[in-house]
RNA sequence: GUGGCUAUGGUGAAGCGGUUAACACAAACGACUGUGACUCGUUCAUGCGUGGGUUCGAUCCCCACUAGCCACCCCA
């Protein structure tokens, strides 16, 4: 037998890694036009740093992390998330000293061990982005907008921005309160999950898919009317923001986030088509964790998307592997040296081109050239090579001309060279 | 952690107790001794996830394990 993978972690093969890439692309490409820059940080950590952001009582540290001991016996865990390694790297770097604002971005893999499923895995990947030290609802819309504006630019149309608040710690536990105070009246009616959790995570109960529970919880107190004065007066900035952007959104006071670290605005990309798991990407504020942490007491927001996740929804619009520009097909020793070293030229030069190794048939080559999807092939057999001439046949119409092999690497590189 | 379903070649899959494990696609080569895509031909599982059991005999029945998928839970 074999050695295999481990259980939820997958490999990215041609043909789907180009979708990947290009979904990288497009991060860089838009996340560079809203001023952020990249971060790279390690992907194991001290354990402390995610019990002490993430939450000790949340599933994620009780239950879903890798963590392991060091040969000094120190606790690492590999990161299941993004962001509070990037506080963490803020932090220790002091980065608010060189710029009062930071806007980062990162992207790569995280772990957590979950029983694999559709849209899940063990490991999986996150681009995520985070702003540090903006207090003001513009830079909430700014954040959404630039999400928003990603999901238009890579084509995912079947997605629905979602937006709540979750207050801050001035009115949350009295909502909290509120809420349990609700829930117990009606336990009966709650599911088993529901009737276990009302008291440690009673917003979850909101979002239970149970008929029991949402009947039951349909006149349920709202977050949105229990915010204090700040935080409900910031959330409707926002919102104005966003209208004014023309950034389309919902609110749901029913969203839940898995992170204790949220505070205000949190907010989900949601789709249905993705079975179970509809949140593409998710994220909010979190302006107590930077000082929770050990840093200054700076205020921040940010999202992750799951890469996965977004592959998913690509779907059949996956992104094509390039297309050789050349193939070079040769017949006898010295016309496959002289379009080896022709093909090496050419692609110093930028030109994709491709050649058959091996010395096989014309034939043989030809069908490999096809297979390739090669847009035209350079025949150069021995008598050709002898008259210093060349076939050129374009794959698609089947025609072929002859050219002189003077000054052919110019002729090749202006007439097959993509625009740009 | 819980539950349901599945497990045959590079891929999609037939076969459902009994002599050569169908078919299609992919791949390689040939028909065309120097020319792809069409056509035709040839080759391509000594084995049916692993280990037990039932049987004269198992890919087909039973049990266990493992893996995958999907859902719960949770989340990106």
């Amino acid at each position: 037998m074999s050695i295999t993978g481990i259980k939820g972690m997958n490999d990215i093969l041609p043909g789907e890694v180009e979708t990947w890439q290009f979904l990288e692309e497009q991060a860089r490409h838009i996340f560079g036009t809203y001023g952020f820059s990249e971060i790279r940080v390690p992907v194991v950590e001290k354990t402390e740093l995610f019990c002490r952001s993430i939450g000790e009582t949340t599933d994620i540290v009780e239950k879903e992390m890798y963590t392991f001991n060091d040969k000094s016996n120190n606790s690492l865990t590999l990161r299941p998330e993004g962001t509070a390694p990037v506080m963490r790297s803020f932090i220790q770097n002091k980065l608010h000293t060189k710029d009062p604002v930071a806007k980062l971005y990162y992207t790569g893999p995280m772990f957590r061990y979950e029983r694999p499923q559709k849209g899940r895995y063990r490991q999986f990947h996150q681009i995520g982005a985070e702003v540090i030290g903006i207090e003001d609802p513009k830079i909430d819309a700014q954040v959404l907008t630039m999400l928003s504006h990603y999901f238009d630019a890579v084509g995912i149309e079947d997605v629905e921005l979602q937006l709540n608040s979750l207050g801050c710690p001035e009115c949350r536990p009295a909502y909290r309160q509120a809420l349990i105070g609700f829930l117990e009246a009606r336990l009966e009616a709650l599911c088993d999950d529901c009737r276990r959790r009302y008291q440690t995570n009673p917003l979850r109960v909101l979002d239970c898919k149970a008929t029991g529970c949402k009947e039951a919880t349909a006149e349920a107190p709202s977050v949105l009317d229990h915010l204090c004065g700040g935080c409900d007066e910031h959330f409707s900035k926002v919102q104005g923001y966003l209208v004014d952007v023309g950034t389309p959104f919902t609110i749901n006071a029913r969203m839940v986030r898995g992170l204790d670290y949220y505070t205000k605005t949190t907010f989900e990309m949601v789709t249905n088509s993705l079975g179970s798991q509809n949140a593409v990407a998710a994220g909010g504020r979190y302006d107590g964790l930077i000082k929770d942490l050990g840093g200054p007491p700076l205020p921040g927001i940010g999202f992750a998307m799951g890469v996965e996740r977004l592959v998913l929804m690509k779907g059949d619009k996956r992104i094509e592997p390039s297309r050789p520009d050349l193939f070079l097909a040769a017949l006898g020793d010295e016309a496959a040296n002289y379009s080896f070293a022709l093909m090496s030229r050419l692609q110093r030069q930028g030109l994709h081109a491709e050649m058959d190794y091996e010395g096989k048939s014309l034939k043989s080559q030809l069908r490999r050239a096809n297979k390739l999807q090669a847009r035209r092939v350079l025949i150069i057999g021995g008598d050709e090579l002898a008259r210093q001439e060349a076939q050129l046949r374009t794959m698609e119409t089947g025609t072929q001309e002859t050219l002189s092999l003077e000054g052919i690497e110019k002729f090749l590189l202006s007439g097959l060279t993509p625009a740009l």
